[in-house]
DNA sequence: TGACGTCACTTGTCCTTACGAGTTACGACT
DNA sequence: AGTCGTAACTCGTAAGGACAAGTGACGTCA
């Protein structure tokens, strides 16, 4: 089980030994793995080389560090907070989305004004660079400590329709789908799924570890016309998070594939 | 612009520098970053502690290293291959797929007879070790190149009840839906969507770039009374796909988050 | 008995040196 | 002119040493 393959280098090599003692049961999940200097009298080779293959291993996400204790083994952990994503509608005309209650807002909404990305604006069918009300939130879970960044972006021009959002833009969202929706719009969401590496900052204040993505949700909300409302945007550590869609089929055929 | 910082280890300082310089511009995307003896003159440090802010950025997807060549800022490039995860009916009762026809087979999809893990034996309704019928396919984008790996579970009750599938199970999704509904049910999916990080064989036959996570779509297929009947996997690199969802408001009132 | 300091263990950082391996361009030889 | 080898660059791998910093246990001292 401690042998070496011959392949590719030798930090590769006790990579590929430990990575196969790992998957293979040898070394459970939260367990202690050998120390580095125990690695080194077991496969022969140097500390840098040792150090090489665990850094890759952490690359990977197959085992956390902490400076002082040891390697362990992470542990795959499936079972992790799904995120419906779906909206309802009450009877009394609210809106209410299935995980809604279950966040905590870590501290208080801050509205600011800002500007449209490249990105933020295409969403929104604005250019680069066009005025938007923003209002940043740190959410947690209560049960699983999970945390969260959301973001809602919404156009000058929309918040000015509406006298309660200019008054008052940093509202959750399901408020401010029903005021969208007094207004006279009947609401509709488009959602892109992305993932990506963290930034630093989204790192520190998400908590996250090694090798771990985000999971990056942009919801747009159309009204009349299918125009473009707001923008949602959350971010959320794809170790502790899933989400969760329903389709049903709809009529239209669709159409041909990118000409 | 080339100052180093004061906060943390030699390396971190190194990164940091690099990092901005890279976010702000001055290092333009895919353009040549100074090479390890420049920075080690730039900086004055030796080449070991380069290297390790370089690890740094790597792990973070900023750069792209080629052997014998260089580092390479990486060009963020947000336009991605959208999946739309739709599904339409046609006039004549076949079931389409938004992007069905711009996949290409790398190969022939390969059957086989396999048995159900703890996680998709709970999508499918099904305990461990349930014995299914598998069908993998690696899918490329005609247009972008991108590769998918995806697979198709069919429990054996399910198939053994629909003579055309016992007999030919390996066949495209869309099919297995029309038999589906000819056999009487009538369809409805559930998504769930994860990120993490691929293990080695799908970096490989995905040909995934460093720090690149991968999108995993589990799609499961229900139909009468809910029941789940098959099971998709979809698994494909999240540097060049991004999913899209449409979300309409639905009646009822969502139940009590979790108590 | 309690508090605290020390020590032995762990990983983190940083340096020096050496050579292997991929890439490119230049120049000499045919 | 064309071909090919070499040289000079790049990053990759591997070894050695030294010290810093976090952790936990043990033992001493009050």
């Amino acid at each position: 089980m401690t042998e070496i393959q011959r392949p590719g280098a030798l930090y590769q090599q006790v990579a590929a030994a430990i990575r196969a003692a790992i998957l293979s049961g040898e070394f459970a999940p939260d367990s202690l793995l050998p120390s580095e200097a125990q690695l080194m009298a077991r496969y022969s080779v140097s500390r840098p080389t040792v150090r090489n293959a665990i850094a890759a291993l952490r690359a990977e996400g197959l085992i956390d560090v902490r400076h002082g204790k040891g390697s362990f083994v992470r542990s795959s952990g499936q079972p992790t907070l799904t995120l419906e994503r779906r909206i309802s509608r009450t009877t009394d005309s609210k809106f209410v989305m299935p995980n809604g209650d279950a966040w905590q807002e870590a501290e208080e909404p801050s509205t600011y004004r800002t500007r449209t990305t490249k990105a933020t604006g295409r969403l929104l069918g604005l250019a680069e660079e066009e005025a938007v009300f923003g209002c940043d939130r740190l959410l947690i879970d209560a049960a699983t400590g999970a945390r969260a960044m959301h973001r809602t972006l919404i156009p000058f021009e929309v918040a000015e329709a509406v006298p309660v959002l200019a008054d008052e833009p940093c509202q959750p969202p399901v408020a401010i789908y029903r005021v969208l929706t007094q207004d006279g719009h009947k609401l509709w969401w488009s959602e892109t799924v992305r993932a990506r590496m963290p930034l630093p900052d989204e790192r520190t204040t998400l908590q996250l570890p090694d090798a771990t993505p985000i999971l990056h949700v942009a919801r747009v909300a159309h009204g009349a016309d299918d125009r473009p409302l707001t923008l949602e945007e959350l971010r959320i550590g794809a170790d502790r998070a899933e989400l969760a869609y329903r389709i049903t089929a709809d009529k239209q055929p669709a159409r041909r594939a990118r000409t």
